[in-house]
RNA sequence: GGUGAUGUAGCUCAGACGGUUAGAGCGGCGGAUUCAUAACCCGCAGGUCGGCAGUUCGAUUCUGCCCAUCACCA
């Protein structure tokens, strides 16, 4: 019976760019959801941009947009990094939803009718000049303990020290510069310490809900005692204002999570699907949450006892992974080993990565590196050397030989064991039964339901061993140790391969009444060779679909190992399935990685910390940069110069350089301050063209808000010369 | 600082519920081959399984301590 099954990655935060650690967690949930489709599951993945909080409502300032501006342009990014990698999302949404607050003011109202939500005054930092209080991350000053300077509100960089951000020495708000003061608000919070919750999730952090290595951690935590959990933040807040508290917002991390019941709301309604089959509950769909460690606090504790006492199902798992290391330290700007997706596949195929990252993928918490000499090293060797060349060396004789079909007899049934290196049969037995032992997570138990059927296959016969195998790979998969997987996998390319070099097509190529033999041969590799495919596929798709047209056949799925090629089908003529990784290639991405470091003039106050999910950079990094005299084309399409016509300019009471010009860009107009009076005259200006700098940092100035700045040229005595645009130009025209 | 995880050949990793000569792939070296975008095949070398101590007839596998790396501390 095919499994419901509903799988979600974590939402990225619409703060920054899609790197390489993000994508082990996209990568890793986008096989398992093709590996039970393959199957003949249904599987839905569903993720979304995580939208709300300060750090975003402060960057769209900063860039002179609005929130809603900001998070449409970086969904896009995301979106085409994603695709780019070939991550097969069913629908990815945005928190910034109709359909999130909804589930977010269902879950809270749930909560509070529960009385799981109290409200408490909380003393906390206020910004005095932006009227705004202020997140840990956004109050720095001196370490109380090591008396470092410039340190966040939450901890010490240098000492490693926690605390809170009133016991800072001489703290300032990281937003203004102002000392802030200490002002009391009503917060929510959600009552994770009442006993209902406590007592409901120590029966459910436990295997196989999640990984025995993460129900450690948790316990940890939970016999340490959980504290309530404050959900709500005080305007201005970009989010969704609570419904019963004028003025208080959810934080951004309650409505994150339910980011994934509002993508999977807008898929269901847009495919006529029924939600509540799925959350209600009794379902009987599974749903799996993958997530990256450092947010397993808010998975497996806060996730499953808001839903628990809000009348929903919880999750069937949640899955669990490691950091990236890139050449065994963390990503580094300096190194050249923060590598953002964009730039990865302005340089290398995404399919190199999505394997190797399979390769080192256990199902385990541990982190992966991601050593690039390995890299090209292991790529080159198992997918080119091995088994792309299992095609390359017998596609030629069915072409020429055979008028591309392959053997009109059923193939024979040939003995493997001669090809089956020194591994013997028993030891591969043992390693299954080790892999068996392993923690299993859902995957395992959904094994012992009787989902996963298991014929039994002839293991004297070369095919049949293949097709035994795909059994235990399917279990692999399915307990997400895809390094296990692609060990199997391989070794029957070995098998493969060394089957042809035992036989020798070549040389009955060269005897005229070898031919069956020859047919024979070949035909058995390229029926090898489609099985591999067939293990490949939830990892290699886009490779897998031009072998799916080389071998002739329609998209593969699992099923298709149970039968070879029929006698007699024809396939196409045989084009290089994949080239070899150039090393200098990855040179050449590192190096452009490291020049493209952003000068960081003004050190940005530091996202919080949800935002920092699997950025996990190395600190002090940026200080070390040598400055350089090329910037990359990244840094200049950082400024956003737009064509404005001046649709105003007057003198400045009391100024003696500024003009005040009021400058239209098309779709809104903006007040800039420029030092020009000295050469312009306010009435020549106004209805010329010029161009702006339309994402700086708006400036507060002594005579009002400058929200721009006009470019000019300026000789020796400082006398400005305003840009104008050619003829035809419009206002709010981008100038790249 | 507290807690947890990890530490096995040059590299990336398996594995051992304690027990004969500790494994693979890659890299290196030698050979064979030429069907294959030099891939593939055969063979060789390489490790006192992080360190110290304990339990045991016996530990790399269990226990304790130490060192190193990583993470978490709401």
């Amino acid at each position: 019976m095919p499994r419901q099954i509903l799988v979600t990655s974590a939402l990225p935060y619409a703060n920054g760019s899609i790197h390489l650690g993000h994508l082990v967690e996209y990568i890793q949930t986008d096989i398992w959801a093709r590996f039970q489709r393959m199957r003949g599951h249904s599987c839905i993945y569903c993720c979304a941009d995580d939208t709300h909080g300060t750090p975003i409502m402060l960057r769209a300032e900063k860039e002179g947009i609005t929130p809603e501006a900001l998070i449409e342009r970086v969904w896009h990014e995301h979106k085409r990094d994603f695709d780019g990698f070939h991550i097969a999302f069913d629908n990815y949404h945005s928190t910034h939803t109709p359909e999130t607050r909804h589930y977010a003011d269902t879950i809270y109202t749930r909560l509070r009718d529960a009385g799981l939500i109290e409200v408490r005054a909380v003393e906390q930092f206020f910004d005095p000049v932006k009227q705004m209080f202020l997140p840990d991350r956004f109050v720095k000053g001196e370490c109380p303990r090591c008396h470092a300077r410039d340190q966040y509100g939450d901890s010490c960089e240098v000492c490693g020290a926690a605390y809170l951000p009133t016991e800072l020495i001489d703290p300032y708000s990281a937003v203004s510069g102002a000392a802030p003061v200490r002002k009391e608000s009503d917060h929510y919070f959600f009552r994770l310490s009442d006993p209902r919750c406590v007592e409901f999730l120590r029966t459910w952090i436990v295997p196989p809900q999640v990984q025995a290595e993460a129900a450690n951690k948790l316990n940890e935590w939970l016999e340490g005692g959980l504290a309530d959990w404050d959900i709500s933040r005080d305007a201005p807040y970009f989010g969704f204002e609570i419904p019963d508290a004028p003025g208080k917002y959810y934080y951004v991390w309650l409505d994150a999570p339910i980011g994934y019941l509002g993508s999977f709301r807008n898929h269901c309604d847009r495919h006529g699907l029924d939600f509540d089959a799925y959350w209600k509950p009794d379902s009987g769909a599974e749903v799996y949450h993958f997530i990256g460690k450092d947010i397993l606090y808010f998975h497996a504790l806060f996730w499953p006892a808001e839903l628990h006492h809000s009348g929903f199902r919880t999750p069937t798992g949640v899955f669990c992974h490691g950091f990236l290391t890139v050449n065994g330290a963390k990503m580094s700007k300096s190194r050249g080993t923060f590598i953002t997706a964009e730039s990865y596949l302005r340089h290398l195929n995404p399919e190199w990565l999505r394997y190797y990252y399979a390769a080192k993928l256990n199902g385990s918490m541990e982190d992966i590196d991601l050593n690039l000499e390995d890299f090209a090293a292991r790529v080159n060797s198992d997918l080119v050397g091995k088994y792309v060349n299992i095609a390359s060396r017998c596609a030629g004789f069915i072409s020429k030989r055979f008028n591309g079909r392959i053997s009109g007899e059923e193939l024979p049934k040939l003995d493997p064991s001669p090809y089956i290196a020194q591994q013997s049969q028993e030891e591969m037995q043992r390693k299954m039964e080790a892999a068996r032992k392993t923690p299993s997570g859902p995957g395992f138990i959904a094994h012992a339901k009787g989902y996963i059927v298991q014929p039994q296959f002839d293991e004297t016969d070369i095919v049949g061993w293949s097709q035994a195998r795909g059994v235990e790979i399917a279990q692999a998969y399915e307990d997400r140790n895809f390094a296990l997987a692609l060990r199997l996998i391989m070794e029957l390319a070995d098998i493969a391969n060394r089957y042809i070099a035992e036989r020798k097509p070549w040389e009955m190529a060269r005897q005229e009444d070898r031919d069956s033999e020859l047919h024979e041969v070949c035909s058995v590799a390229l029926t090898l060779f489609r099985n591999l495919t067939v293990y490949l596929k939830p990892v290699l798709p886009v490779l897998a679909e031009q072998v799916e047209s080389f071998l002739n056949v329609a998209p593969l799925t699992w099923a298709d190992v149970l039968s070879p090629l029929p006698p007699g089908h024809a396939i196409n003529e045989y084009q290089h399935l994949m080239t070899r990784i150039d090393p200098r290639k990855i040179e050449a991405m590192v190096e452009e990685n490291r020049r493209n470091l952003a000068p960081a003039p003004t050190p940005e106050p530091a996202p919080a910390r949800h935002a920092e999910h699997q950025q996990h950079v190395a600190q002090t990094d940026e200080a070390k940069v040598p400055e350089s005299r090329h910037i990359g084309i990244d840094d200049f399409t950082r400024v956003d110069l737009r064509v404005a016509r001046i649709a105003n300019a007057e003198h400045v009471e009391g100024a003696d350089k500024l003009l005040k010009l009021t400058l239209d860009l098309g779709t809104e107009t903006r007040t800039v301050f420029a030092g020009i009076k000295v050469a312009y005259d306010p009435a020549s200006l106004v209805g010329r063209l010029t161009v702006m700098v339309a994402n700086l940092a708006p400036r507060k100035m002594k005579f009002g808000m400058s929200e721009g700045m006009i470019l000019a040229a300026s000789d020796d005595q400082g006398r400005p010369f305003l840009l104008a645009p050619d003829s035809g130009a419009r206002p709010g025209m981008r100038i790249r």
